[in-house]
DNA sequence: ACTAATTTTTAGATTAATCTAAAATTATTC
DNA sequence: GAATAATTTTAGATTAATCTAAAAATTAGT
């Protein structure tokens, strides 16, 4: 069984897989770890020896098929008790992550079978990214994010993609929350930050960069 | 802050402490945690010095009022976590105990105080063990075992004062569980095993050990 | 009250995860 | 296509929790 520590890393690495081809690089992880590069080096040779990883020195790391079910599982209780907390125990969306990464290394597959029935199978947790099966099989994330958003058109507001409390707290301030409607009144063509209307009354500006983290349909 | 492993020592120690009056032995601790004697005496050293443990060599430990904070805090959420596996996860008390020795150490003040309001502040866990309030107040525990009661007297049974999952089993098997009206129809004189009456219908007989293991009142 | 048995502690290792500093490798740039 | 810069790995330590074996202290038995 993969240790506490192990699960980080190979949580680590799939997320930074899923947003690149290529293999990932020792600093990045130990930047998401929040540990330094030599302290990564040793545990991704210990992940390869435990296969599951694939790693050449040098050359940057992937997950393996057995890591990356190891990965998922870890994401998927994650995500279940981050709509757990909400849902239920009605916490804000902003609190909910630090203790969500403690619950996900709990350790029992009836625990988890039996919240995410008491859950009602939800496909996406309270930020709006996909919670993955049993078998591990995400379900089809079929949002854009607000920079794709031509202008014109209108939106409602199903997640977001960047988790830190102070980008979720930054929203709440604006209003901008979990299903919120939205149109985009004008896109500047300079540095191409948004103007956009929530409900037909409140007009707000937001930068590129915050579109581009605001997943919608 | 106490690690996981201190966490589990204090609760150790707390569970013995009830049990005596006396200062609790190296060897007492070391076959509760599952560990050797020498680990047991180099943790006391290190909870002496945190002032969780009043600690003299070879004269056994007590908690400070410090330490019995911690453990209560421990045992608090627990019990807490088990009432919500058994009343909302559907869960057997039987098969609880494993996953709250886990889910005791999520360190978060406001989940417990959301849990607790969630489960309607209960003040019994599902083995009837009493759950000590925020302050670390124990409710009074009102119950008797069942080898005090006298012949003729009539019961409920409220709890158990050994957990493991093989004596928990054995009550299922034997249709003793939670809110059965027990009667005693008869006291052996020569090893206090006892006759018992269920329901009016079902007369079995258990060890004087077992009767000592049922709380009722 | 002395010896023997038991309990407890210390000494010295081990394992997992981390670190700093130095060495090795790869990438960049002129 | 060197030289320099950046990245990554190795070497050697450190910390927390554990162990075995040996030493020390306490308790029990006669």
């Amino acid at each position: 069984m993969a240790s506490f520590t192990e699960e980080n890393y190979l949580k680590v690495i799939y997320k930074l897989s899923s947003e690149t081809d290529s293999e990932i690089s020792t600093n990045a992880v130990a930047e998401q770890t929040q540990t330094k590069a030599a302290s990564v080096s040793d545990m991704l040779r210990k992940l390869s020896e435990k296969k599951l990883v694939s790693y050449q020195k040098y050359q940057g790391v992937r997950l393996t098929a057995e890591g990356e079910k190891v990965a998922l599982k870890v994401i998927r209780k994650h995500r279940l008790w981050e709509v757990f907390l909400v849902d239920k125990l009605g916490f804000n969306w902003d609190e909910v992550h630090d203790i969500a990464e403690e619950l996900e290394h709990i350790d029992s597959e009836k625990l988890v079978a039996k919240l995410d029935e008491y859950l009602g199978f939800p496909s996406f947790d309270p930020h709006g990214d996909p919670i993955p099966d049993h078998h591990g099989v995400m379900p089809a994330q079929t949002y854009q994010t607000l920079a794709e958003i031509k202008k014109g058109e209108k939106v409602i507001m199903m997640g977001v993609s960047e988790h830190s409390a102070a980008f979720l707290q930054y929203l709440a301030k604006i209003n901008l929350v979990l299903g919120t409607t939205i149109q985009v009144i004008d896109v500047n063509t300079f540095d191409k930050s948004l103007q956009i209307e929530l409900f037909k009354d409140t007009t707000i500006f937001i930068t590129r960069e915050v579109s581009k983290n605001i997943l919608v349909k």
